[in-house]
DNA sequence: TTGTGTTTTACGACCTCC
DNA sequence: GGAGGTCGTAAAACACAA
């Protein structure tokens, strides 16, 4: 198991998204790279590669729960308690899926009938939505042939929905066939929805990263460094220095050449309890 | 309230790998 | 050839200042 510590002195550097500032599950600020500057080297950890169980919870999957989660209530336990709990809005209820429709095969008892689910209970956000009739199907909207839904296209995910995904991402970057099955059928989404949401958010992490190599120097340092790796940008006062002390700590300090001074550090520390 | 900028879903194009 | 990757982009959803 691994601990991760981060220490970052220039928090201003890193904001978190105000996004969801009107709810009351910020999830976003939790859990997004912001908060996880060292997210690129987070390591896989082999030993709790359980994917292939039955879907469960977060806890089961990866251990004790953060305890930023616990805002968030209690994960769900099975498949049928994040199908009842994961305050499934009536868009996603309603979308219209070969994945989901294969996942759940109409009078299978995996999952409670749509209508029986109070879809209110959970997500504040649920709230924005009244009526998602619109997504039961889609329609060739353009002369294009793209298909779109009937006049909106996109469905906004509950807070529980990405709270899952996101802690899916925390723990591996790239999700496994298998485990995109479990979370699409736990999340109520497809399996093509799981994965472009992953897709996007790589998107969004390499974007980010880029975001604060620039903002470091005013220049890209052009790559991610890895341990014992450093890096002095071209025509820059500024530089990065990442250092493996000891086995499983990673350090990365950021330094200010011009000064010989830091300006600022921030730190990584990977701790394998298990050895 | 409204205008504007940002974030979030979703898609198409293109590429690589098996 | 299919699946899944990145990249770029459209448009809805959202936050927030004026």
């Amino acid at each position: 198991m691994y601990v991760s510590y981060l220490l970052d002195k220039e928090t201003s550097m890193y904001p978190g998204s105000a996004r969801c500032s009107s709810n009351n599950l910020p999830v976003q600020n939790f859990v997004s790279t912001p908060s996880y500057p060292d997210y690129m080297g987070y390591h896989h950890v082999p030993a709790l590669d359980t994917h292939g169980q039955p879907a469960g919870t977060w806890g089961s999957h990866y251990g004790p729960q953060r305890e930023d989660w616990n805002a968030y209530g209690p994960g769900p336990s099975s498949t049928v308690a994040a199908a009842q709990i994961n305050g499934s809005s009536p868009g996603q209820v309603s979308y219209a899926s070969a994945d989901y429709s294969s996942l759940h095969p109409a009078g299978s008892g995996g999952l409670p009938p749509v209508d029986t689910i109070n879809t209110q209970q959970i997500s504040p956000n649920s709230q924005r939505h009244s009526s998602y009739e619109w997504m039961r199907k889609t329609v060739q909207s353009t002369s294009t042939g793209k298909t779109r839904t009937r006049e909106k296209y996109r469905v906004v995910y509950t807070d529980h929905q990405r709270l899952e995904l996101e802690k899916e991402f925390h723990y591996n970057r790239y999700i496994t066939i298998r485990r995109k099955s479990e979370l699409a059928a736990n999340l109520r989404l497809s399996e093509r929805q799981v994965k472009i949401w992953f897709q996007n958010r790589r998107a969004k992490e390499r974007k980010l990263m880029k975001k604060k190599m620039t903002h470091f120097d005013g220049s890209s340092l052009g790559s991610i460094m890895g341990p014992g790796q450093s890096s002095i940008a071209e025509g820059s006062c500024k530089g990065v220095l990442c250092l493996s002390l000891a086995e499983g700590r990673v350090y990365s300090f950021s330094f200010d050449l011009h000064t010989g001074s830091m300006y600022s550090l921030s730190w990584t520390l990977h701790i394998d309890l298990d050895k």
